[in-house]
DNA sequence: AGTGCGATTGACT
DNA sequence: GTCAATCGCACTA
């Protein structure tokens, strides 16, 4: 979506359209725009693979409760959820429930489009196609940490989601990523045929 | 105050 | 394909 100047323009998307359900919303956000406005600029992607935490889910990280670090997850739909894994990797997710109620979609893997030099300088990669393929790096390549966690990202300000009007890509479904609990429920979605899909070859199908 | 563990990544065989 | 670095955080006491 660019305008006469060659600008992209990234609308907002109002709370109200975003699914009132976790799944529902996973595969809502694939084709999705996650941008980041830094004091250097615009950075922005296209979301193409992202993972579902539902309400009861084990594995998910409001499962136990409300925490200091989790409470993000408690807002309602459309907030960020940012935590650190393993000490080293910032993770991406948008609540998804109601007020209260801890839910989540983690992003995965974003098809960069926006200020590609800045991600190439933030990861230290030449490679487009590996500059977000993966939530820790999707996070490092837009300079997102902890410092934005419980924004809301259906409005203006340093990050948010956006539309994008473009043909509805072709959505593919699989199990989760690197979970050692695994469910066998199916809530990875992904841009299928996507080179900036994270994940192994047998999932991306 | 101590312990154990990841919703990962990058380096390496 | 394998494997270890790394540290914030929840949990136990």
């Amino acid at each position: 979506m660019r305008n006469v100047g060659g600008e992209r323009r990234y609308p907002t998307i109002a709370r109200v359209r975003l699914p009132l359900d976790t799944v529902l919303l996973a595969r809502y956000l694939i084709g999705k725009l996650l941008v980041r406005e830094t004091g250097n600029g615009t950075l922005s992607g296209r979301i193409v693979e992202t993972e579902a935490y539902p309400i009861g889910d084990a594995a998910s990280h409001a499962h136990r409760g409300m925490t200091l670090r989790n409470r993000a997850l408690f807002l309602s739909r459309g907030h960020a959820y940012i935590y650190i894994a393993y000490g080293t990797s910032s993770m991406v997710n948008v609540s998804s429930e109601a007020v209260g109620v801890g839910a989540g979609v983690l992003i995965r893997a974003l098809e960069p489009l926006d200020g590609i030099a800045s991600m190439q300088r933030n990861r230290g990669v030449e490679s487009v196609r590996d500059l977000a393929r993966g939530p820790g790096r999707l996070a490092a390549a837009l300079e997102v940490d902890r410092s934005q966690d419980g924004i809301d990202l259906c409005r203006p300000g340093p990050l948010r989601l956006a539309r994008d009007d473009q043909a509805s890509p072709e959505i593919g479904v699989s199990r989760r990523i690197g979970l050692s609990r695994e469910t066998e429920r199916l809530l990875r979605f992904y841009v299928r045929g996507s080179p900036f899909v994270s994940g192994p070859k047998r999932l991306n199908l």
